[in-house]
DNA sequence: CCAGAAATTGAAATTCACTTTCATGTTATC
DNA sequence: GATAACATGAAAGTGAATTTCAATTTCTGG
């Protein structure tokens, strides 16, 4: 963690950049954060401890993250986007529309299917994303309940 | 076709509301047009008969349309968001990123496989979606034949 | 330590898709 | 055709994200 923050400073310097403490702040608090954190959130998190920190440099921070593959931009179509880290490997969603829970999940099966979708159309795929709206269990069991009283 | 809009003008009319030709014009013009239109594109493509139809309208008449059943909002993280017609069954896409075309497909082991990931978790999916970004055939072939000469 | 050059910051302005407002126009009903 | 309800569209309002720009910070190297 320490390790990939130094890493990342070098990236930045090696590409002509600059040391920073707000984004060095907001770098810190984005790996520390559960994953799929708004701009707003994030803000609001880093002020705890740096009060005079912008938006914009959140903004400008998660940006160039995702710009140099340290982090990935993800929409579940709330109106703001979330950022997650992409230190481990592909994933997809299951996002619970009542309590906003995110789950992750790998599927390997899933991923040849849809290898085989794209070679079937001539396809070249650089990308994709999968997600599963719906209730988590906690809230499925709620609303079970609820319903038989 | 001219079926469907004289069922969605009962539905409508049935619901409490009125007949209109701004909003004939928009649902004509939708149903006929390619799937995966902008508001903008649609407004463009129905001002052509009906210039003085407003943007409003066209927001309003997919927003009721998917309402009622009859269309799906998409998004393909491109800023703004697409609708399409609902009449034929799920499907999902691959999207050139190149030239725009969206192929639609249908692929029944993967929704499958969908099912098994949300129950291990014990989640109730209501909707999902599955999109693969990359080439599509044209523009794989364009850009091979250009890194070969 | 001390310029000076270059990158970074954040407040404010701007953009852009989308929604809301509201006065006016249309449609249905009696 | 009078009336009430609905639909329309221009204009104003929202809110996330980006751009602008003057001020600040970081680095270099004398
Ligand atoms: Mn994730
Ligand atoms: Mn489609
Ligand atoms: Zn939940
Ligand atoms: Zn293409």
């Amino acid at each position: 963690m320490e390790r990939l923050l130094l890493r990342i400073d070098r990236e930045i310097i090696a590409a002509g950049g600059k040391r920073s403490k707000s984004r060095a702040a907001v770098m810190e608090r984005f790996f520390r954060a559960g994953d799929h954190v708004t701009v707003d959130e994030l803000t609001r998190a880093v002020r705890k401890t740096f009060p005079r920190v912008g938006t914009v440099t959140v903004y400008r921070t998660l940006k160039l993250l995702a710009r140099m593959g340290y982090a990935n931009e993800v929409d579940f179509g709330e109106g703001a986007r979330r950022y997650e880290s992409n230190l481990d490997s592909h994933h997809d969603h299951l996002v619970c529309t009542a309590c906003g829970t995110v789950i992750e999940f790998k599927d390997p099966d899933i991923e040849k299917l849809q290898d085989l979708v794209t070679r079937r159309h001539g396809f070249r795929p650089t990308a994709h994303r999968l997600e599963i709206f719906g209730l988590c269990r906690k809230c499925a069991d709620r609303s079970a309940g609820r319903r038989q009283g």
